[in-house]
DNA sequence: AGCACGCCGACT
DNA sequence: GTCGGCGTGCTC
């Protein structure tokens, strides 16, 4: 008897998606199923999608178990893959139904059929040929070689259904099925890469050789921006083709996938199967089809594409793996770029890591000999990374409200004289991030959460940038009545914008920020023409940092370079150090030298100087060395426990009920600190509450959280969420 | 997640 | 006396 399958009447334990936590057990379906199936069973009075998980486990009365109402029409789920869900789910205590939910994200799992029909030249003449009848018949012969639906066909020749049926009746027109999600177009490996510099290509012999072993392993690929990092892990996407195994590329961000297509297009010859939030449904479901028949050898795609049932996943890329946006922060909170190491380890495949400034793990890792490290020294081509001088704003004069120091704006004029472009860096959205009454001293937050509302004038609108919400700028202070005293405080890139307009009246500005596009395509057709040239100043907020390519900057000028400095988020340096690096990275990326100006106040802070001086291992070394001092990650261990609720009193009494019992905790010399009011004290309406536990590094922190959590049962509209190596330790 | 059961307030 | 509020508990 084959182990992997369940005879007709068998007991079968069946993980559904609905928040259960357990596994319910069923009798196995007419006909068997295989260990893995997805399949429908009946829940109370409805019918539910759920895996065949294992053998059924018994303890439940046997004359109450229902049978599995039918298996979908899917390949089975791969055991690897049901280890994944349940490793990942152990790791970040989210239970496995939810880990199942993330799998299954795809529409349409067996629900129609997975056919659709369509329509072809038939060998017969029709009895009489009419213009409608010999349009049809035109558009089959010009192009109907693989068929088209119904609709498409009536469309394209100008008729409506009832002609082509009645072709088919006639034997002219051939209606049959084909399956509706079609595979990808064959990329092929063998076709030449880019040249690469001899630095490139010892960097790719290595991937190379990693993924031919065919054994799991983490590589740390470093290099500066503009190193030609994208090249060099194409060539191990290519290894990994030839051997017939499927590769996935993480990107941080959707807006990159569209520049990255055209490059896997000019490697490969074809586009791979794209996925992220922003595909159709059809081409969401037919990725998940691919993805697991096969039909998809490559997947470009975002965080959730790593819960994809891939048939035989060789390699996973990490591209810019340092960015925050790989921490999925609601719902299932997990981390890509761990889960993508733990996938590969499972699969025994192989995960880059690529970024020009790692996060500190993933450097200490690489120290510590668990990641293979590679650098890709220098640039690639003429250009050189940018000169960087800090401007000690403390010896700037510069009138109030105005944030372009003097020797910026001489700065930013030379290039405008030389023809070159110049880029203001401002990590603040919106026009001025503060709003204060100058009769009251009253700042204008936001009803639902504490957040201050943060004024923008491209919206004409006061705009949350917790929850989103927004309002029509107020004419009178709502806290003391008085009219027009309302004030805009401190910069944001709206506001820089118009003290450009008065500093540079002739020149040409863009505006980069995310407000300002309403689609991906917007902000591609704006970055493709800003890299033409038709901008002098461009400023951006975060949105410039990552990846885009534009020849004629050749000067950075960064508005306020201690922004993140400060505060007791001990990740703040590792953020500044990386974004000031790469928006310094922007400048002179062709064949023009750069300067990259920061503005700060702190001119001898550590990072700023690291900074300025390229010394980025003595960088990764102080901060290092800094986390062991105190036990922090990736030294000790940390999880963060979010209480929310509608009643203040509730989460704060819940919070502190909570910190009391904390024997599991102790029992692994583990610390919890708190409760104290969350980072954002409250957010559409729900108060929040944030404790902290430490425990150092080999302690089992998930078990012992499980433990403590477990032991208080929650009120009613009390909300508790796990964060297991949370992104900020505040 | 749904959906039913069940135990307390304002209506015919 | 009933209709219906949503707290609580179950689903193989």
């Amino acid at each position: 008897m084959d182990a992997g399958w369940f005879t007709e009447g068998e007991r079968v334990a069946v993980l559904t998606a609905q928040p259960l936590d357990r596994l319910l057990d069923y009798r196995a379906p007419e006909g068997g199923c295989a260990a893995g199936a997805f399949v429908e069973v009946p829940l109370g009075p409805r019918r539910v999608m759920g895996v065949v998980w294992g053998p059924g486990q018994g303890g439940f009365d046997a004359a109450k178990l229902r049978s599995v109402a039918r298996v979908l029409d899917a390949p089975p789920m791969r055991e690897e893959m049901r280890l994944f869900l349940m490793r990942a789910a152990d790791y970040t205590l989210t239970p496995l139904s939810m880990m199942l939910r993330l799998a299954t994200r795809a529409p349409g799992l067996g629900e129609n059929p997975a056919t659709r029909r369509v329509y072809r030249a038939g060998a017969q003449a029709p009895d009489r040929v009419t213009d409608a009848r010999r349009r049809v018949l035109e558009v089959l012969g010009d192009h109907g070689g693989l068929g088209f639906t119904l609709g498409e066909l009536s469309a394209m020749a100008g008729v409506t259904t009832s002609v082509v049926k009645g072709l088919v009746v006639q034997g002219a027109v051939i209606e049959e099925a084909a399956p509706r999600d079609l595979p990808y177009p064959h990329l092929d490996p063998d076709l030449p890469g880019a040249t690469l510099s001899p630095d490139q290509a010892s960097a790719a012999r290595a991937l190379r050789a990693g993924v031919a072993s065919g054994d799991y392993g983490t590589t740390l690929l470093k290099g500066v921006t503009g190193s030609g990092k994208t090249e060099v892990y194409l060539e191990a996407v290519a290894e990994c083709l030839a051997r017939g195994r499927q590769a996935l590329v993480l990107l941080p961000e959707i807006a990159l996938t569209a520049g990255f297509l055209a490059r896997v297009e000019d490697r490969f010859g074809a586009r791979p199967a794209e996925w992220h939030s922003g595909i159709t449904v059809t081409e969401r479901r037919r990725v998940w089809r691919m993805v697991g028949e096969g039909g998809a050898q490559l997947v470009v795609g975002a965080r959730s594409a790593l819960f994809l049932p891939f048939q035989d996943l060789g390699l996973i890329v990490v591209d810019e793996e340092h960015d925050t946006s790989y921490k999925q922060e609601d719902g299932v909170l997990y981390n890509a770029r761990d889960m993508a190491v733990l996938r590969a380890s499972i699969l025994g495949a192989q995960v880059v890591l690529a970024s020009a400034t790692p996060s500190l793990e993933t450097w200490v890792n690489a120290e510590a000999g668990k990641y293979a490290r590679l650098d890709l020294p220098g640039r690639f081509g003429v250009a050189e990374l940018p000169e960087m001088r800090a401007i000690d704003m403390r010896a700037e004069t510069l009138p109030p409200e105005r944030w372009i120091s003097p020797t910026l704006e001489r700065a930013v004029a030379a290039r405008m004289q030389a023809g070159e472009q110049s880029l203001l860096f401002l990590n603040r959205r919106g026009y001025a991030p503060v709003t204060v009454c100058r009769a009251c001293g009253h700042q204008i937050g936001c009803d639902h959460c504490d957040a201050r509302m943060v004024e923008h004038r491209f919206l004409k609108r006061l705009v949350c940038h917790q929850c989103g919400e927004t309002k029509p700028m107020p004419a009178a202070c709502p806290s003391c009545g008085v009219e027009g005293k309302l004030a805009p405080v401190g910069p944001g890139v709206e506001r820089l914008a118009e003290e450009v307009a008065k500093v540079f009246p002739t020149a040409r500005v863009a505006v980069l920020s995310s407000d300002h596009f309403g689609s991906a395509r917007a902000l591609k057709e704006q970055i493709e023409a800003i890299a033409a040239g038709a901008a002098d100043i461009i400023i951006g907020t975060q949105l410039v940092a990552k990846g885009h390519n534009f020849p004629l900057l050749t000067l950075v000028g960064v508005i306020d370079a201690d922004l993140g400095l400060q505060g007791s988020d001990l990740r703040a340096a590792e953020r500044t150090f990386q974004t000031m690096r790469q928006v310094a990275g922007r400048a002179g990326r062709a064949e023009r030298p750069g300067l990259a100006l920061l503005q700060t106040c702190q001119p001898d802070h550590p990072v700023i100087r690291a900074i300025l001086s390229g010394d980025e291992e003595g960088f990764w070394r102080a901060e290092a060395e800094e986390r062991r001092a105190a036990g922090m990650p990736p030294f000790g261990r940390m999880a963060g426990i979010v209480l929310s609720s509608p009643d203040v009193q509730a989460v704060f009494d819940f919070g502190a009920a909570l910190a009391r019992a904390d024997g599991p905790l102790r029992a692994i010399g583990a610390q919890v600190f708190g409760p104290a009011a969350a980072p954002i004290a409250r957010i559409r309406g729900r108060h929040r509450v944030r404790l902290l536990v430490k425990a150092e590094k080999g302690a089992p922190l998930q078990a012992a959280v499980a433990r403590w959590v477990g032991q208080v049962k929650p009120p009613h509209d009390l909300r508790l969420s796990i964060d297991i190596d949370p992104q900020s330790f505040l």
